[in-house]
DNA sequence: ATATAAAAAGACCTAAATATCTTTTAATAT
DNA sequence: ATATTAAAAGATATTTAGGTCTTTTTATAT
């Protein structure tokens, strides 16, 4: 569904908003090594969002990765725009060219709704969001039994 | 979410659904060109398909593909199972290596709404259900402006 | 029996996604 | 100014999905 550069962008994202802050950047060694990602390939995602202005860093001594007050508020959809595109939530679910109420696919009344639930969700959480809930120790970024 | 395989496959069973019987069976070129699908590609799936005993098929003058009396009555479940594997339906949507409710991911609670719903709608329609909407004229199978 | 038609099987090919490694740039502390 | 640190950038490799082409097998009609 999302891709996994797509996910590990924001699981990244969440962690950076939960563990750093201006004055306390995290480096993406650490992003990594906690989430079992790779690190330079996340790496690479993460030059990315920085580009679009979705999360921020800096180089050098006690430089990495942080997430600025606008960011934050920043909803998950657009991190998905930048990362996946937006074709899933346009696409028919049976690979037809279309996905059209007037010529549907067979699936078409089923699957629109929880295309667009997901949409909904997407365009309506934040990151904030997303931090809170693991501040709040309702949900987890990192795995269980961390092993690759 | 699903793989073109899949979905290509999904389509292609009900198009020889809709289209043939075990005295009209249809050829892959056929059914390749009336879906705008890629026809060797398409026959290695539907070779697969055949070998599950998910199609029927024949070889020689007048062979090709067709649907028997129990084929029809398959989930749509069991040929995503078959193509795909059904590893989408237990993942964790942001990618963590378990889906679990004491461990859950920020996102856990809301995607499980629409994996679980799915799951369900592909769980519970057959082949024989999507062919009725399409001969009931409610659905289409074959894209709208034909080209690839 | 033979020719023919169509799927099955096998061998490749291509493109995209994912991942790794190396070099460069820039910020900071000394 | 210089050394150091960490991200940015670039180049390359690997894996997987998707697609094509050729040969073989098998069913049927003649
Ligand atoms: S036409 Fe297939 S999902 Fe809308
Ligand atoms: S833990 Fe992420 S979807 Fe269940």
């Amino acid at each position: 569904m999302l891709s996994k550069s797509c996910v590990y962008a924001l699981r990244a994202i969440v962690y950076v908003g939960h563990n750093s802050s201006e004055n306390h950047k995290i480096g993406i060694k650490e992003i990594g090594e906690e989430l079992d990602l790779p690190v330079h390939f996340l790496s690479k995602i993460l030059q990315s969002l920085v580009k679009h202005n979705i999360l921020q860093s800096t180089k050098g001594p006690h430089g990495g990765f942080y997430i600025n007050e606008v960011s934050g508020k920043i909803k998950l959809l657009r991190i998905i725009e930048v990362v996946d595109g937006l074709s899933f939530f346009h696409k028919c679910g049976l690979g037809m060219h279309e996905c059209s109420d007037t010529h549907p696919c067979p699936l078409h009344d089923d699957f629109i709704v929880f295309r667009e639930g997901l949409y909904k969700i997407f365009a309506t959480k934040t990151i904030n969001d997303l931090v809170k809930k693991v501040e709040d120790g309702n949900a987890f970024i990192q795995n269980l039994n961390t092993k690759n």
